[in-house]
DNA sequence: ATTGTACATACGAAAAATCATATATATACT
DNA sequence: AGTATATATATGATTTTTCGTATGTACAAT
């Protein structure tokens, strides 16, 4: 995980909201996310690739579903960025949070640990 | 200053060493940048041209040369990512710095503060 | 005044990233 | 088996970014 490539995967709307509401909600499948973000979801799934591929983040499938979660072996100075941005941008995410509560029907998680 | 157009700047080579070792070392000119990153001038003051307009370094002219710092302005959690990366990234402004100590008759800085 | 050094900007070309759309796969349900 | 939902990938077009090179400006020194 080199800090350039680590950038670069923050340095598109799409991603960095992707990636930050991942971070403050846990987890989130890709339905959870193209509505929060209003956008059609082979655009969501790139870009999740694009995530996936430089281990930001990490995919389980459960059912129909594929749940995304930041990457268990992301190194701490790259947690503490999104952190640090996620705290010091407070209303960044705030009309993607509004919609995904808009949004009925969300899929259940089973318990990722026994 | 959004966290988006933040994380552009630091998403090309060039600019994020720059933006680093500025950082690092409180305060360096364009010369000195040229030397350190091996690069022609027109490129590396194109990208601080960007790091400038953007608001994250500032410019202070003394004499012929023009000195960079980081803007004193900056939001803290933006210094803080930049801060983490440093930290969590040892090695990756060693070939600069070595170039940079290489540089022979750097200019002087006068004081910035009476 | 002119010459040299440091730096900035302009401009077209090249490279990289993003997008819309179509299509493929995987699971669930009947 | 067939249909529906969720997700992934492929492809060509478009947009954005970066680059090399040429040129312009500011200051210093002679």
């Amino acid at each position: 995980m080199d800090a350039l490539a680590f950038f670069k995967c923050l340095a598109d709307d799409t991603r960095l909201r992707c990636l930050l509401l991942i971070q403050r909600e846990q987890e989130l499948c890709v339905c959870e996310l193209t509505q929060a973000l209003q956008e059609v979801q082979p655009k969501i799934s790139r870009h999740l690739a694009q995530l996936r591929q430089c281990k930001l983040v990490e995919d389980r499938r459960q059912g129909q579903w594929v749940f995304y979660r930041v990457h268990p072996e992301l190194p701490d100075w790259a947690r503490e960025v999104l952190h640090d941005t996620l705290a010091g941008n407070p209303d960044f995410l705030a009309p993607n949070l509004a919609l995904l509560q808009q949004m009925g029907e969300r899929p259940e998680r089973a318990q990722v640990c026994c």
